[in-house]
Formats: C-alpha cells, sequence, structure tokens
DNA sequence: CGAATTGTTGAGCATACTCAAGGAGCGTGG
DNA sequence: CCACGCTCCTTGAGTATGCTCAACAATTCG
C-alpha cells in the first residue's frame, strides 16, 4: 500500500478495490535529489505529481530573493492537481529531501473520476484539507508569536507524518534545517535557532540524533494552540483531548449587533 | 446577471445558459445586518451559501480572543463550498457590512455538476483562485513588512472588486475598519493607521470620503509586489506571455458532456 | 443631538532582525 | 585516518519594526 492510499483513508471511505486501482495508476517512479524543482512557477504540467517518499515543499520566491514556503508536502500528497483547472502553475514545487516521485497521468485522471466516485470524492477532500492547512497556517503564521508559531508547526507535522505512519506521539524524523523552519513561519532561521532552544529548555520538544522528541506532546499542543479538526481526519486524534479553550480573555469577536 | 456569473464568467467559459441556470438555482436571498454570523465555526450546513451583496470574512477566533480574518467574501463568492464534502465547519464566516445572501441548494449543486461539467469545472476554478489567494495571502502575512503588507491587500481587493463591477482603476469602494485590515494582517490597529497614513503621504492611495482613491496604482503595485497571476483571471494583464495561437486547451477534470 | 464606534497621536517597550563570528557535524579526497 | 570544505547550528550585540496602553478627535448612526 503506497502512501497515497494510506494518505486518503485516513480521511474518506475507500474500498479496497479503490485503492488497488490507485496505486496502480502511479506511474513512471523517479528518484530526484535534494533541493530539485518538482515543478516549475510558470509550468503547464501535463499529469500530476504524487510524492512517494521524501519532503518537498510549494515555494515561492520574492522579488528580495527570499524564498518563502507556503506548504509541506509529505508521502501521499499530490503536487499539482489543481492545475488540470488553473493552467499555469502560480509558485513552485521543490524537494527539501531527495524524494520519490510518480505521476498520476492525467487522463486516468479525468477517467476514475468519472468511474469512481468515491475516488473523486476523496481527491476533493485532499485539496480541500490542503485548503484547510493553509488558511491554518495563514493564522499560525499571522496571528502567534514565534514560539508558538513554531510549536503549531511541529504538532501539525508530527500527526500528519504519523497518518503516513512515519512518527509516533514520541517523536518523528523530521530533516528540515532552521532555515526552511524560517522560510515557513516567516521569521529568520537565527529566531527558530532561538526560539528551538525556549522549546527544549521548557521541556516541550527535545533532539536525539536527527529525531525531534516529544517528551509532553500534550503540553506542547496546549501550547502551540495545535487542535487538528483542520485536518479533518476521519481517526479521531489520538493524542490531542479538545483544547480547553481556557480563554485568557473572553473578548467578544463579532459583538451582537 | 448576478455577481456570481460575473464572477464565474472571469475565470472560466460559460455559456448564457449556463448562466441563466445558475442565477436561476440562487435561492432565498436574505437580508443580514453587518457583524452577523452567515455560518459558524462546527455547524454542518446543508445548503451552499452564497454572497449577493455587501463584504463578508472567513475568520478564526483564537484562545486569545484574537480574530484572525482568512479570506474576505466579496459578491459573487461562495461561502462553504467545501463543506459538502468535509462536513464540518473549521471556521466562522461572518458578514462585515450588511450584506444579501443566497442559498444553493447542495441537491441543486450535485445534479448541476453532473449535467453541466462547465459549471462543475467553473466552481472547481472558483475554489482553486480561493486556495491560490490563501498561499498569496500566507506569503503577504508572513514575509512582507506592513506597508507593503497593505499595500498588497489593498490591490488584491481592488482587482476583485473590479472583476464584479464594484471598483475602476481609480477607486473602490471599501468599507472595512483599519481593525478590520489589522486582524487579517497580522498587525494592530493602531499600526495599520500609521502605515496608511504612510501610504497616503508617498502618494499611493488617497481617500475621498468612504472612497479610495489610487493616484498611481502602477507605482502602488509595484510598490505592493503585486502580481495578479495568482487570481488567474481569463483577462490577461500585464507580465503573463501571451498562450501561444492553438494553445492546448487543459484537459477537463470533470466529465465533459 | 448624544452615544458608540472608528480613527489618530504619543510614549515606552518587546519581539524579532541583521550582521558577524565561531563551532559542530559530515562527506570527500589525499 | 585525518584534513579540508561545506552546510548548518549557535551565540552575541546593536537596531528596527511593530506592540500596548492611553487619551483624544472625528465620524457615524440612532
Amino acid at each position: 500500500m503506497t502512501p497515497v492510499s494510506l494518505k486518503l483513508r485516513s480521511g474518506s471511505d475507500l474500498t479496497a478495490g479503490d485503492i488497488a486501482l490507485l496505486d496502480g495508476l502511479l506511474v513512471n517512479p523517479r528518484q530526484l535529489n535534494a533541493r530539485e524543482d518538482i515543478v516549475s512557477d510558470g509550468d503547464r504540467p501535463g499529469d500530476v505529481r504524487v510524492i512517494l517518499d521524501g519532503i518537498a515543499c510549494r515555494y515561492k520566491v520574492m522579488p528580495s530573493g527570499r524564498r518563502a514556503i507556503t506548504a509541506f508536502l509529505l508521502p501521499g500528497d499530490f503536487c499539482d492537481l489543481h492545475v488540470c483547472i488553473l493552467g499555469r502553475m502560480d509558485h513552485s514545487i521543490g524537494t527539501l529531501t531527495p524524494c520519490t516521485v510518480a505521476d498520476f497521468p492525467q487522463a486516468m485522471l479525468d477517467d476514475v473520476m468519472q468511474i469512481r466516485p468515491r475516488i473523486a470524492r476523496a481527491l476533493w477532500w485532499a485539496t480541500l484539507v490542503d485548503e484547510a492547512i493553509l488558511r491554518e497556517w495563514l493564522v499560525n503564521v499571522g496571528q502567534r508569536p514565534s514560539d508558538q508559531k513554531l510549536a503549531h508547526l511541529l504538532c501539525e507535522l508530527r500527526l500528519r507524518l504519523e497518518v503516513v505512519g512515519l512518527a509516533t506521539s514520541r517523536s518523528m524524523k523530521l530533516p528540515l534545517t532552521q532555515e526552511e523552519l524560517g522560510d515557513t513561519l516567516g521569521i529568520s532561521s537565527v529566531h527558530v535557532n532561538r526560539v528551538f532552544q525556549q522549546l527544549k529548555h521548557a521541556g516541550l520538544v527535545a533532539m536525539q540524533g536527527r529525531e525531534t522528541l516529544f517528551p509532553n506532546l500534550p503540553r506542547l499542543e496546549k501550547f502551540g494552540e495545535f487542535n487538528p479538526d483542520y485536518l479533518h481526519l476521519k481517526v479521531e486524534s489520538v493524542s490531542v483531548p479538545p483544547l480547553s479553550a481556557g480563554a485568557r480573555q473572553p473578548s467578544p469577536v463579532l459583538p451582537s449587533g
């Protein structure tokens, strides 16, 4: 079973037949090095790329030369489902680690979506979850102080990796540099470093070689205000008790008119 | 013609018949006051809501009580197309100004998407553009200094309003408070005020009553690093290289008939 | 006209940035 | 096996951007 079906199963209802069909349609698997583009800004790719192994990212390059990372693509994620409609890429996708990538031929995609409504629905679901993640990142990056931003991002990555079998509630292997985390959170790599140390000193994370350890995941999730609802997983969250809205200041947001 | 078809026509190819059908399916139009919720976090709404007039927003409320605005919904925008699949709202939608809202019955939606592939495609397009806007906001909020953030947001709103006939290249009527702009950009309302004044003094924007004027739109767009490509409008703008004649049409994703 | 909301300004402070230098880890080649 | 070079991490110092608090002015709306 590929990470694709692992992932889609986590949020939708696919039968064994659906899964076999899906996995069989992934063609032309290939290895890419770290720091290679899978799809570049302005491309009009024909087929849809899927990540089978490794970590990639969506990114935009600012006029200043700074890179803004807008998504992490983990095993099982689709790179550019949307390009079939929008035509041209408005951002690039590049590998962060060495990756295995496969293609999902666009013609097959059209057929499958007609013939297997459950699969069409599962792909819709994946697209919409990507959008929900974007909303959550926007909130994270826009509104929280850096220590909470980092905590939140670590929690999300851990859970998404767990879905595809690459993390546990205790640890994950996260081969990202502090600069990449900074490009994601909109803070400098120097500041990522300092904030990371704060989290370590607070006992919220630890490092063991290249493994990131979570000595106290509930506390980390509470600190990062991480509520996994936005990932829309079927499996009710393992580790997370509902975020007690321990509202520090229950000020109204939309005053009743 | 409703703003819905105005908007969808700007990015996809709808026939007069499609448009008449779409507009006819909007039922139960109603007036809402400013600062009312259209859909609330956790809801499982049945039908899809559409904004016909006024400005609404998606927002999340942080544990601190702070409101994070993740999208503006302008006339012609769909509120919650995605809920059909994801089930539960992971954020709220509320009016910012008095609004006219109508419903698009979910059953109709399913039918129409099967029978009219062009409409299905247009709705897909709208969803994907929403996602592209989110990516751009993430970059804007995460990476740019406040003055550029504000400039960029103003440019986007102006263009989106122009699409539905509510702005020109000279001016727009934007009834948002500085606090709302701050909740969107992740900066305080006080700072919005100061930055706004900088833009005015620089001659990039001006106010005339409630109209926002653009004395030098190209300069504002340059300053805000605004490149409209991410809105994926058909009307080709500035920097977009020409589509080669006889360009291959991207194949449809949903059944064509 | 009065109440409420929104916009404006100042002062002091906190968060996060830049620049810069040094250290640790790792792969490569002599 | 060690030396080298590269990348990444770490730390310090000075600075800047943006925040909070607070007061007041202007505008809107009932």
